[in-house]
DNA sequence: CATGAATGAGTCTTCATTCAT
DNA sequence: CATGAATGAAGACTCATTCAT
């Protein structure tokens, strides 16, 4: 029973300095090659230290990824509540989101990791928050079609489902592993093409 | 001094047989929780043999990896030579991808999800795959824009980079996360959204 | 320079507080499951102050054990003054023994069972300790020979060293392991068969 | 799952070889003072290979315990079968028991030390065993009593403990704590207060 | 060729002890 | 005096890799 600190993150407490640290080795690497050792020594504390508080790697690892995971939620949930433009707030959506990717680059693998996690709880989250995430785009087209500034006919999940593959997939990809230079010019390329489509001719 | 046994790979034989068993685990679990007592155990052979033929872990990882991603991009290729009708050959390559997702579920992952590994050169190769299936993609958008079946002005690289995370989407989220029952029905909805647009109203 | 509180133990005062609640920790648990943090948490002082009266764990050990030593040695010294019925000071003791150890129950087993430790000291002193007991049991043999109280001829090592043993199956076998009740009924028998033996027929 | 070698332990073998290493270490220290790395020295091997035959140090310590108890329950078991003179078998058993604490001297401390174990199956097993010895030593009395060698009216239990009392405790304690030369002279005269009491006068 | 017993480097984790407040 | 946050030495355990058979 290490009687573990459980104490808020507060901005500057060594608790926080270990997540950051903690944040930064996971982001980097994989779980199982970041050492306990390592985080230790980039939040210059002993390693002794990193279990006042946090019970083990594993604990330490989901407190990571749920601080990482949260601004990336953020950086789409503000923007749902309602909105006249629809185009407009999608165009929003896309370069908030754009910014966080360029902030922390590598950051966002973490969401972008499919693959199922190892740790059970976590990947129920995602998959639940991924949920979230698309209803909030879901809910936003609705109002866009009820707004008469989206096309009536389409299929709404699909559409949301290629608007967030759109987000993290292509702008993600460009950034984090292409390391191609984006900006306004290609965001609005994009939503360009995923607002009018790219077929020569009108809609069906 | 172990001289590993560097002979192809021939169907039937014993390295066939232990990197489909790589394959296997590793398409299950992460690298660091597959061991190669696991690999030789599934292969049914001694875990000496493996080395007999791999000379590493990380080797046999490499070749599982390349294995996997070459089916993947196999499921592309075939199709990027000439044909009259672009949007045809777009739902022929989402199809024949999809059904591929769906006979091997969880294979797929690998191509999107490993994290670099320290795998520097699987990283160079990872990218290099995906620049060739984006140049394939472009190609193929390029020649819908001289048969004039596609809107002229669109930015292509965009365009192709929306229709390959279109077809992650397709992949990765709904049949391997969400596990979703996807169909032709989908298709075609998603088809419909990237080649009209989701916006009501003609394109500028 | 951590000048350790040598003050003497006096009621109430910190120290014993903290003696108190390492006693009970280690007669409940091996040395190695008893943690500073534990004895500290028990005795409600920080796990520094544990520091300002003993100088280290295995001081504190010592100290414990003694204690609870020194009170079961004094079970048996108080009889062993004078008396003029020797059976009825070895029924004495066993009783008093008896109640010491219903007192305290897992107590005692510090005496008889600690291993070693590596602490040497403390093993010279449980030698020492017992040969003080066998000492006074056979002063008691002896005087009950000169009162004619005990058979002549018997060697009053043995003699005392049974008796001894007596007394610690009452102890640690039935009370304390096979938990079973003991009262004067048993103390008889068992003196009874101390004093005439099981044997059929007279002595030799 | 580390797959342990399960076969059974033949002489000379080398699951052998590291159980005698562990049960030397473990009789000469305590549980927690005896490391992996100890026993893998002792026994010669890597500390890996421990680990190809006992699963984890908790198994490998109940191992040596079992492998110890079971040598001393069989130095009283082998005596238990029907004998005509029941003083006779008595010493024979208190001779073998001798030689067995003069083969292993430290050996014996497990059985002795009555703390509680830390593993409660063991415990549980010790207690048993305790039964189980009590049990045939009683039978033996018992038998006597309707031999009419022994004194009709006494505590069969209680005799019976002490009898084991006057093995481990008594001879236990000489030889193991206090280092006595114990002879033949030794155990006839202890046997002679047993059988015939301390006490001067015929039995009431 | 094939095997799996043997190995030890490398991890996580605990806890006695220190020391700044 | 009292405290408890910080520390790192030490220990159990895993697993890729080797090598004798």
């Amino acid at each position: 029973m290490p009687e573990v600190n459980d104490q808020k993150i507060t901005a500057g407490s060594k608790k926080e300095q270990i997540l950051l640290a903690a944040v930064e080795m996971f982001l980097d690497r994989d779980y199982y090659q970041v050492t306990i050792t390592d985080i230790a020594g980039r939040a210059e504390v002993g390693k002794g230290t990193v279990y006042e508080y946090f019970s083990s790697k594993e604990v330490l690892f989901k407190e990571s990824f749920s601080y990482c995971a949260e601004a990336y939620l953020q950086s789409f949930r503000k923007h749902f509540s309602g909105s006249s433009s629809i185009r407009g707030t999608m165009h929003d959506i896309i370069k908030t989101h754009l910014d966080l990717i360029k902030d922390n680059r590598k950051r966002l693998h973490l969401l972008f990791n499919e693959r199922p996690l190892s740790f059970q709880e976590l990947q129920a989250w995602v998959i639940e928050s991924r949920q979230e995430l698309l209803q909030g785009i879901v809910d936003l087209i609705e109002e866009g079609l009820e707004l008469e500034q989206i096309r009536p006919g389409i299929n709404v999940e699909m559409a949301g489902r290629l608007f967030l593959a759109l987000n993290y997939v292509v702008m993600g990809g460009m950034v984090v592993i292409d390391n191609v230079d984006v900006g306004e010019e290609q965001i609005t390329a994009l939503l360009d093409i995923y607002w009018h489509g790219i077929g020569n001719g009108p809609a069906s």
